[in-house]
DNA sequence: CACTCTAGCCGCCATC
DNA sequence: TAGATGGCGGCTAGAG
């Protein structure tokens, strides 16, 4: 992962690829266990990952990530173990991706909670750590000083969700813009990320229902008070929070899907403009062009052609 | 492309 | 007291 920054471009004027390190969010430093005892297989004859840092390195870090290993059915080396249950002990947050949930399983931070891992993996983990219990339908699971997430791209939308945890829904946006990757993993985008996979956000009163509520008739109209009929609040509250929760005003993420919704439709039909327009929740053909145009740069007609070709 | 006018956004603030 | 709520109203993007 990149620093994390504050800004889209630290140094205004001039591209930059190098962030500011005087305004990352976070001082990231990666390490591992010396290569004489390091069982995590990246070897495997592939290729050798050896970390600049030697596990010490983590010794007062506030999270502690440990990424997905092919060598997780070995039992992982105690300097790890070590490391993680005096991380844990002392407060510090604990991640893992994929397979990294067995590392966490064998430093016995996993018993009596609900975690997740690569869902080829599931069943394993569940067997060897009986008192574990494991979700496999899930992105990833918050316990707070513990998380879990399934396979490597779901642990993106883990850190994604730390951020959005400690910085806001706006700062996390711009990192995942920065990383050119989905800011927001919901269900029913179902083109970016397989149905079963739900992010387990605590839930409580939000306006995830409602998300999903608009989602499934994008081709009505949904006006502002009645999406926060919907939610059960006054529509002040309703903007508020929906931009905390996503980080964009509720009109502009309707647009967004609506756009998404009529890329698939001019994907995957040969419904006319003015349908597709229509069925996606535009009022006109003109609106769905100029907001097709600002989004990707293209005509519907030229959209279309680029994907299924000249008819 | 120019124009109008509505709906949405959000800062502010009293209130819960 | 701190934090959430929701009404008000000015500003404006965008629909028509």
């Amino acid at each position: 992962l990149p620093p994390l920054l504050e800004g889209d471009n630290p140094h205004p004027g001039r591209p930059s690829n190098r962030p500011d390190p005087s305004r990352a969010l976070y001082d990231m430093v990666v390490c591992g266990p010396s290569r004489n005892d390091a069982v995590n297989g990246y070897g495997d004859n592939l290729f050798t990952l050896t970390p600049s840092n030697p596990i010490s390195a983590a010794a007062d870090a506030d999270t502690v990530v440990v990424p997905g290993v092919t060598g997780y059915a070995e039992p992982p080396p105690q300097p790890v173990l070590d490391l993680l249950r005096d991380a844990h002990a002392r407060g510090a947050r604990i991640a893992s991706i994929c397979t990294g949930a067995f590392v966490l399983a064998a430093a016995g931070l996993l018993d009596g909670r609900r975690v997740t891992t690569h869902w080829a993996v599931a069943g394993e983990l569940a067997a060897r750590y009986p008192r574990v219990q494991v979700d496999p339908s899930v992105l990833y699971v918050d316990n707070g000083d513990i998380l879990t997430s399934a396979g490597n791209a779901a642990g993106i939308d883990l850190l994604l969700h730390v951020v959005r945890r400690d910085h806001g829904a706006e700062v996390a946006n711009r990192v995942a813009r920065r990383n050119v990757v989905a800011p927001w993993r919901d269900g029913g985008q179902s083109q970016f990320s397989a149905p079963p996979a739900i992010p387990d956000d605590d839930a409580g009163p939000g306006t995830a229902a409602t998300r999903a509520f608009a989602l499934d008739r994008l081709g009505e109209p949904l006006p502002l008070d009645r999406m926060a009929a919907h939610a059960a609040m006054s529509v002040r509250t309703f903007t508020r929070r929906f931009r905390a929760e996503t980080g964009q005003s509720p009109h502009t993420w309707l647009a967004a899907q609506r756009v998404t919704l009529a890329r698939r439709l001019l994907e995957t039909t040969d419904l006319p403009v003015e349908r597709v327009a229509a069925d996606a929740g535009f009022g006109t053909a003109a609106s769905l062009r100029q907001h097709l145009r600002t989004a990707i740069g293209v005509s519907p007609g030229t959209y279309r052609r680029m994907y299924r070709g000249p008819r």
